[in-house]
DNA sequence: TTTGTTGTAATGTCAACGGTTACATCAAAA
DNA sequence: TTTTGATGTAACCGTTGACATTACAACAAA
């Protein structure tokens, strides 16, 4: 199982819009034909970075505009603004059975360690900001 | 985006074959009123694991017994065992456009932050061992 | 008012998961 | 040797979520 690739989308939508934005309007078809998807996409993801304050999108007249600034903007920031995960990265089985010694303490044992490895997989997305990814690509380009 | 329950499940079938396989004979029918799930589930996921040398099952006359000491069973193993994960956990979107700067540069600037944050889960998971969850189990028990 | 764009609903396809049935295979006890 | 109780596995189903796509209303500026 999968992240889905709206964190990815996201994150490349943005890189587009933060170093390209200056010199085109980033409008949800150019940036659709970088990301290589349908703009529809792109439009549901600028709709979400939106909500999250994260930019500015003009209906109408067009195009999508920073916001905040690109070191206030962690992978963390854009991975919850999409909706990578709603809550637990992990799955548990429901309804373990209570009668049995191993059942009823299943949760007790394993919950702890789940939220953990989910931190610090967390944790490393909130360690890498925007800026950063920036400064690599404008290196490259 | 969730890792499969069958991570849990095997966390879950692993306990109760390690802790009540003395007292029991652990056959799929009774680790999955344990669980909570249809025995072929359980089966499934002991083949996985008796695939990956943890355990053994005796087809025939019945019951999972241990194979690898508790001590050397990560919950890294576990989740490798069961295949929660073909490789990466991000999903990446496909081909996105080489003639685009922000395009043709995403997986260089990208690729390594993902392969960390996943690898942070994985260490995690990895610093944890069945042993340790079964101390802490003895206690409720 | 025309034009280009965004916002969003609706629909389709596809893959993965988990549930379930069915049955062949197997090993040990009777 | 037959019976019994398990495992191994294929097959199929229903559900869910992702992503693609079409369609069109709403909008803002020229």
């Amino acid at each position: 199982m999968k992240i889905t690739s709206r964190f990815t989308v996201a994150v490349h939508s943005l890189l587009a819009i933060y170093v390209l934005g200056k010199e085109y309007k980033m409008t949800s078809d150019l940036i659709a034909s970088s990301v290589n998807v349908n703009p529809v996409v792109i439009r549901r993801t600028l709709s979400s970075l939106k909500a999250a304050g994260i930019i500015d999108v003009k209906a109408g007249s067009g195009g999508a505009t920073p916001v905040k600034s690109a070191d206030d903007i962690t992978l963390y920031d854009i991975y919850t603004a999409v909706d990578c995960i709603d809550g637990n990265l992990f799955n548990f089985h429901e309804n373990p059975n209570p009668e049995c010694p191993v059942g009823k303490n299943i949760h007790a044992v394993l919950d702890s360690r789940l939220k953990d490895a989910q931190a610090a997989l967390e944790n490393e997305l909130e360690s890498v900001t925007l800026a950063d990814l920036m400064k690599q690509l404008n290196i490259l380009i």
